[in-house]
DNA sequence: AATGCTATATACTCACCAGTAAAACAACAA
DNA sequence: TTGTTGTTTTACTGGTGAGTATATAGCATT
């Protein structure tokens, strides 16, 4: 853990500053991208929040547009992280997509995520949009399967699967777009809030 | 309501003329901006759409920001027209509520309604955003309102109105990002699922 | 030392696009 | 006719930003 005594680094070790810097990237990208929107991001700004210049992006990332979908993915794979992660707890179907939608508006509080739900579809070409949306679709298709089975143990109330995820996800998905975070509020408190107000519904029980 | 038999167009025709100009350039524009996004779309494109040219666009228009926010202010106008509609109805507040929501739902799925929902805070300058963050406060506050009257009346389930108004515009807003009008689908059907989805939750009853 | 590979910078090109200047044109008014 | 006002075009300016060519410095391998 404590830094290596030898000022030369082994290749490992070069690889993995590598690998840092290319993260570090990502991030002051994404966080840009976030409150500047991706169009009117430049990447001569992203370069320079770090004290580098464009072309060390260029090495690193090949273009703007991958430095976009490189954020978007990330983003994903967090989505689809808290899928698998609130599958394999105990409970009933109902108790486990609870956990989902959780973890899932979390995700959408980070900053991966938030990207994942400004960024709109046409921003991007249509190689990277193409195996964007088929994660997209993993986490829709996760979501459904989550209240599909609920349907069946008789822990989720009978609706149609794909729409109610829609609703679901789109009712999460909006703090991305007002949600401050330096606001002071809890977020986990809010979200869980969120969730529940969409477990009950607003009509009396 | 025939066409004039004569040529010569009053002065009150003339001004009908004008202000149809404007609404066929809002009309052109809100459409591209919802198809490649407000930064993606150049006036070039819009006034060549309508086979005009673009100082057409800044005569009747003044500049870009200001096209989007005439935009923005009709697709907000029309929400809050919702609101004022379903407030008129009968029943108790939930009903109301539950009209408003669907009204609220079909404005979102228009063209104007989309371009409030697709279009980010940041695109705009600060003036122009202020008034505009006022109708929407506008619009937050009228669903807080059929909410508190809900709670009062008892047709409503007791809960954070603020928060609970942000879910339910959250779930109704994502279909501005997902749904496809050339789809066949029939809207009116979707639109009343999602807001039933949001009225009992997903829990059984 | 020589050679190459990785990382980074400077200084450019090129395209696009918001916005404008100036003129042409159209409709009407005197 | 001539002047006036409103509409629209052509042709420009200026800025911005993606992407690149090229140079350089450092480390690595021989």
């Amino acid at each position: 853990m404590s830094a290596s005594p030898s000022p030369f680094r082994s290749a490992k070790q070069r690889e993995a500053d590598r690998q840092a810097k290319k993260q570090a990237l990502l991030e002051a990208a994404v966080r840009m991208f976030n409150t500047r929107g991706y169009h009117a991001t430049s990447l001569d700004d992203v370069a320079a929040s770090l004290g580098v210049s464009k072309p060390t992006i260029y090495h690193y990332l090949g273009n703007k547009e991958n430095v976009l979908s490189e954020c978007l993915r990330i983003g994903l794979k967090q989505l689809l992280q808290a899928a698998s992660d609130a599958r394999a707890t105990s409970g009933n179907a109902a108790q486990r997509l609870h956990r989902f939608l959780v973890g899932y508006a979390k995700v959408n509080l980070s900053e991966f995520g938030r990207c994942v739900i400004r960024t709109p579809d046409e921003a991007l070409g249509a190689e990277n949009l193409e195996s964007l949306l088929t994660l997209k679709r993993r986490v829709h298709a996760a979501m459904c399967d989550f209240l599909k089975e609920g349907m069946s143990d008789g822990s989720i109330a009978p609706c149609d699967a794909n729409l109610m995820a829609f609703t679901l996800a789109g009712a999460l998905n909006w703090p991305a777009r007002w949600y401050d975070p330096d606001a002071g509020h809890d977020p986990y408190k809010t979200v869980d809030a969120m969730v529940e107000n969409l477990a009950t519904g607003f009509l009396p029980r």
